[in-house]
DNA sequence: TCGGCATGATAAACCGGTTCATCAAAGTCG
DNA sequence: CGACTTTGATGAACCGGTTTATCATGCCGA
């Protein structure tokens, strides 16, 4: 049923190496081909509709061009995070501009069964020349999956100590960012609600807040509350009991989605925001403009990321080799209505604006 | 490098087919091995770390255990609305659980260069056993390419008429239960705020919207906004410029984004919601729940809907053939409070609801 | 006229699995 | 005991490309 090399080679009077050499362009070794022969294959080939055979391609020469994606499979991440979707629509933008293809893989939080998670890190396999891995859980172990069997990969918001290329956002200067902000409105007390403890942001972000917070001269104050909006809202709620003198003015929190959660919290007390308390937030997804008020946030240039570290796995892949190890991207304090800082449209106050 | 079949045989003292036998439990045809050589075929693959070539497997038996998913690359849907990630949650919930794996294929709006897109659409290839298309733009052309091909499909909300197996939820009735709410809620005049042309969606969603209308004796009201949320606010903003007698009371939106925008436009002009406008939307992805106040909307059982299709396409794959050519999946309202119709608890408690 | 060389082309050996056809040995039955 | 079946095992031919090694030819200069 399929129309093979050999079918076109027959019909223009060919060899299959020629047809091979042919339709692959003038890059082949050895392989030498007439003008006229050439026609000649081009011709037979359009007629009968040849389309190469991936997969056969695949075997002969050792590469797919097809890059891995290992996406964390979560309902934290890629299901209600919109971060997921912003580095893969990165990367898939390079990937495609490159001519690759994307094979997606899902890395599953807890290995409970031991059968199924083992095989699918095993499926990092012949199929994909490279591997760009996006925060997935156990990454020590998938890392190390892929140097023992020579995999080239890259990684996406890791540690460098797991080594291999990676790709970050400053994630330390994000935070002193979002605290000098808050300070600079004048705020005191100011809590912030770190992300989970496994993630490889968590600490920069803390530790960015608090050295920022003991630098000019005030308590840092930080409790745990997780990536996700419920923790946000959970933690929020507990920090609305205490009384008034104790109770942040402001929240800087690891997270859109905690930021969103907090927010929650807050408005379903009848407090306002940012009057009552302010909010600043940290990645900058497309949601982050959709809050009630917008969120101020750091921005973390997602996509970018996500394109860059897809760029790099494919430069390697074509042999490049001058490229640092870990790339470490600016990030910026974007500021809308949640912090304070920006008038609210209703009440403007133009004159009060100051450049410093 | 690699360590192959043969070196497995060679170490056990068997041959190949006695080792691709074993390794592939006992569903091979004719070859039968022996208990014995069978423990030391085992043995040996464990020791000398043998992994088989799935590219080469691919090659041999003509599956790939691989399906592709091809994703509209547009903005309003791949970036910004959570549909299609919903949809390829529950697509990859399948897949996995298959012991599958997901190629990806995006596919571009328009094809204003002739050599890329014919060219994705050509690697509907050899690598993948069959598709599943979540509404790719120029999804008829796709469908032929796959037709010609004989690569087993399965669309996602797409028409019947292109042929092949779908799955599509019950638009029409959707619209019907989102009218007859407002209408119940004593709205009269609700406008419909209609989306994409092109989309398959938007006709039937109209169509309920009209029918129910007429059909209680009121004025269907229909104007162009896109699935976009800039379109919902500027239609929005234009509706609110209207004198009072003829600014409607209510407003179904296409889609949550939509409604979104919309709803902004409100807000932005110090009207409340739903007290001023109320408003219905249609999808019910997870930001439905984020929005202010909560989005009444129609809910879509996107994530089931994609894993149903994934689940009929790998069905088909093992040669069933007893399922229905069009599946449609039943629509309800999920009623939160920019409708009216719940009274404004205080404090919102969405969090809870993912399970339904 | 002959060696050297560039050109055009091809047969055959891969890549790493699967599977068909074949065969030896052992067990079963009349 | 001979015929027949079952069990265990294997060599070799695939799958559809790529690539190496080899060869035939014609042209050049000496």
């Amino acid at each position: 049923m399929a129309v093979t090399i050999r079918d076109v080679a027959r019909l223009a009077n060919a060899s299959p190496a020629a047809v091979s050499a042919t339709l692959n362009g003038s890059r082949t070794k050895g392989i030498r081909v007439g003008d006229a022969t050439r026609q000649r294959i081009r011709d037979a080939a359009a007629q009968i509709g040849y389309v190469p055979h991936a997969v056969a391609k695949s075997l002969a020469t050792g590469r797919s061009q097809v890059i891995g994606l290992m996406l964390p499979y979560t309902d934290a991440f890629f299901d209600k995070n919109p971060f997921c979707q912003e580095a893969m629509n990165g990367i898939l933008r390079e990937v495609v501009a490159a001519h690759y293809n994307a094979m997606l893989y899902t890395a599953v939080e807890e290995s409970g069964d031991p059968h199924t998670s083992p095989s699918r890190i095993a499926e990092v396999d012949s199929r994909v020349d490279g591997m760009v891995l996006v925060m997935p859980p156990r990454h020590g172990e998938i890392i190390r999956r892929c140097q023992t069997i020579g995999m080239p990969f890259v990684s996406l918001l890791r540690p460098f100590e797991d080594g291999g290329l990676t790709v970050n956002a400053d994630d330390y200067r994000g935070s002193c960012l979002a605290a000098e902000h808050l300070l600079s409105l004048g705020h005191r007390r100011i809590v912030h609600l770190s992300g989970n403890e496994d993630a490889v942001t968590t600490a920069p972000r803390k530790q960015g807040y608090c050295d920022t917070m003991t630098a000019a001269g005030y308590e840092p104050w930080v409790i745990n509350a997780g990536f996700d909006w419920s923790g946000g809202q959970a933690v929020m709620e507990r920090l609305l009991d205490l009384p008034p003198a104790q109770r942040p003015t402001a929240v800087f929190a690891a997270n859109d989605l905690c930021a969103e959660g907090a927010m929650r919290a807050i408005k379903a007390r009848g407090r306002t925001i940012p009057d009552d308390i302010a909010i600043v937030g940290f990645d900058d997804t497309w949601f982050a403009t959709m809050t009630q008020p917008a969120l101020t946030t750091v921005r973390m240039p997602i996509p970018e990321m996500g394109a860059l570290a897809a760029r790099m796995l494919i430069d390697l892949l074509d042999g490049k080799t001058d490229f640092p190890e870990q790339v470490v991207l600016p990030v910026s304090l974007t500021v809308r209505q949640s912090c304070g800082a920006n008038a609210a449209p209703a009440a403007p106050l133009p004159f009060n604006e100051e450049k410093s």
